[in-house]
DNA sequence: CTTTAGCACTCACGCATGAGGAGTGCTAAG
DNA sequence: CTTAGCACTCCTCATGCGTGAGTGCTAAAG
């Protein structure tokens, strides 16, 4: 049984794979010679398809059907065969304006690169907010709405706003509040969680005057902040391109070989994958931690739900200072030479707008920001 | 012809409504006295059939298929027949406590709001954030991220909080930031975006001295801000719930009376209005300048790819200040009384939050909590 | 030993056919 | 006006068959 894989064996395979990529069809040996006029007859062909199937990188669902890509086969042509292109430099360009546009305004970085993720790789997109392995407190304002209703906006390193209202029982001056604002900032500057928790535990014990009733309440409000905010930090993907995705082959059922009713079930399949994010779980943290585009495939990772489908991810961001992950989700079925390089794109572009955000910030804070 | 709407009609009429919303299948005659002991023949209530076909409240797509609701027959239930329920007082609680959660945050109201509405009615929800009818200016802070890069935080009335990044030239003492941030907050206070503009004109022309370079760009890009606040506010609906919308018999194969690729291509089409808002265009203006809740039946608007969905609305807000509309959207056959209910329920929830929120900002600030 | 032509075989797909059944419309009697 | 009875319509489902694409195998040629 020991095939050997010669070279044009090989060479079969990254055809059957493109082909298959490109037109969803299980591909024949027929059509390959009469497609790429290769040198040698549908015969050899089929041979070395039956070679290859039984290396397990194709299969045919039942004989007199062409043969299609198992997640091996994808896998082997991923690693070895792909030709390794780039987005072309006037996409590149159209992307890296979108984004000028936009400049400045985090929260539509993260929008724009879900629907430019998915609109070049024509798939659904998933995008996570950058995060700082841990959330320090940087800045703090207080603004009055009405007599009783404070704004509270914190500003944490990074450039990571949150805003939230605040009641409060007695009105106070705009002067009270910017005064209470910078003694509690002055307090809490570079801190992170943990570090305020311990500050209040320790001003609570000994019941320093520094504060009063007013400001405590601002800074359980700050604690309560940063920890939902860490913890939804992790949860929170942002996804986009269902769309995009559904207008792939295997969502048509007049196009899908297997029958409507799989159609609708798999879309609805996908629609609970992208929105909770599961199955993705392992995934997000794992593409964390390493460098480089990641692509998964189909079962590759044990997630039973996540069989059908494929998901190239990249990290982007500054450093060990604050991450994102990044990517594509699609049909094992779709375009890895063409997701791999979008994502690989805008991931290197985000890093970089990022990293124009965090030049001074970076480890060395010697601009300490004192007041 | 001109048959006679007797008062047994309209009760069978509500009868075959409430059915065939329950059930999705068109129901037949026989069924009705079955399952609710009808004190008359099955052949009676199909004369009656008969006579609302006439009047054109039903229809059936051949002989031989159970009646079936037009949208002129919702429309006679929804504004005759339905009983008017209100949620379980344990459901309004339950929701109440959900909002109390996430109290101080408001675009978490917004997303919270999106998926009660759709848990509750079994449908997509749709909600657009709060807007003033014109932003007016309130406060500016200036927060160094770094040498060369500034953090504008804009509050405007009403507590709607923009936050954007802006890269200077200079570095900036972060007393420096404060004072020009209080000398143009001072100077824009209350202001509209016309109002802004003008002020910035005049400036420009007498060259008062007032501001500096760096104040005209912090300003210049207030102006944009608002702008661009202001178009995006039109446009900006967060919707949710396809997921449970998806879950409705239609959009199930083996349910859906008609073949499978109805059922995704009707689903396809759904997503789309979903994520682009459109064939929604005119219904959200029209519903923030209405009171109450508004039902839209099928192609009752005109919008041809609204045709089998049904949209059920309500402005929510405060006065004329600060205004949103959210509502439910989902098959022609959806639950009228449960979808009104959660959407009045949600609108005045949501009216008084915000009423909290400005109480002091709104002329007389009055409990309105009367539904 | 590899390649190739030839051919039988397999299996999905499309289409027609027919039985079964649900539900109506009509008619005539109560 | 109501209702029983019945013919009629038309959907649904299962069955069967022809068709064609594509393979697997075999035997001969390179």
């Amino acid at each position: 049984m020991a095939a050997i894989l010669t070279e044009r064996r090989l060479f079969i395979l990254k055809l059957v794979v493109q082909q298959f990529i490109e037109t969803a069809t299980p591909v024949a040996s027929e059509a390959l010679v009469r497609k790429f006029g290769l040198g040698f007859s549908s015969a050899t062909v089929r041979n070395d398809m039956a070679a290859l199937e039984d290396v397990g990188y194709l299969t045919h669902l039942h004989t007199s059907a062409g043969r299609v890509p198992t997640d091996a086969g994808y896998r082997f042509f991923v690693e070895n065969l792909m030709d390794r292109t780039s987005l072309s430099l006037a996409e590149q360009r159209m992307i890296r304006h979108q984004f000028y546009q936009v400049r400045g305004e985090l929260d539509q970085w993260i929008q724009l690169a879900g629907a430019v993720l998915a609109r070049t790789a024509q798939n659904a997109s998933l995008v996570t907010p950058p995060r700082a392995e841990q959330l320090r407190f940087k800045n703090l304002e207080l603004i009055s709405i009405h007599d009783t209703m404070v704004l509270v906006v914190l500003v944490f390193h990074g450039g990571i706003v949150k805003q939230q209202t605040f009641s409060v029982d007695t009105a106070r001056s705009a002067e009270d509040l910017r005064r209470s604002a910078s003694r509690i900032s002055d307090c809490l500057i570079d801190m992170t969680m943990c570090q305020v928790e311990d500050v209040i535990a320790q001003d609570s014990l000994q019941a320093t005057p520094c504060f009063g009733e007013f400001d405590h309440g601002v800074i359980d409000l700050v604690i309560h902040a940063m920890q939902t905010f860490e913890e939804q930090a992790r949860e929170q993907i942002h996804s986009d391109g269902l769309l995009e995705m559904l207008s792939q082959p295997e969502f048509i059922p007049s196009l899908a070989r297997d029958d409507a009713e799989r159609a609708v079930e798999r879309l609805r399949r996908a629609l609970e994958i992208l929105k909770s994010g599961r199955g993705l779980g392992q995934l997000i943290p794992q593409a964390l931690a390493s460098d480089g585009v990641q692509v998964i495939i189909g079962g590759e990772h044990g997630e039973d739900e996540m069989r059908e489908y494929s998901v190239v991810l990249a990290r982007y961001g500054v450093g060990g200072t604050v991450t994102g992950v990044l990517g594509v989700i699609g049909p094992t079925r779709m375009s890895y030479p063409r997701s791999i390089s979008t994502v690989r794109y805008i991931s290197s572009l985000m890093s970089n707008l990022l990293g124009d955000l965090y030049a001074g910030e970076t480890r060395p804070p010697f601009e300490g920001d004192h007041q």
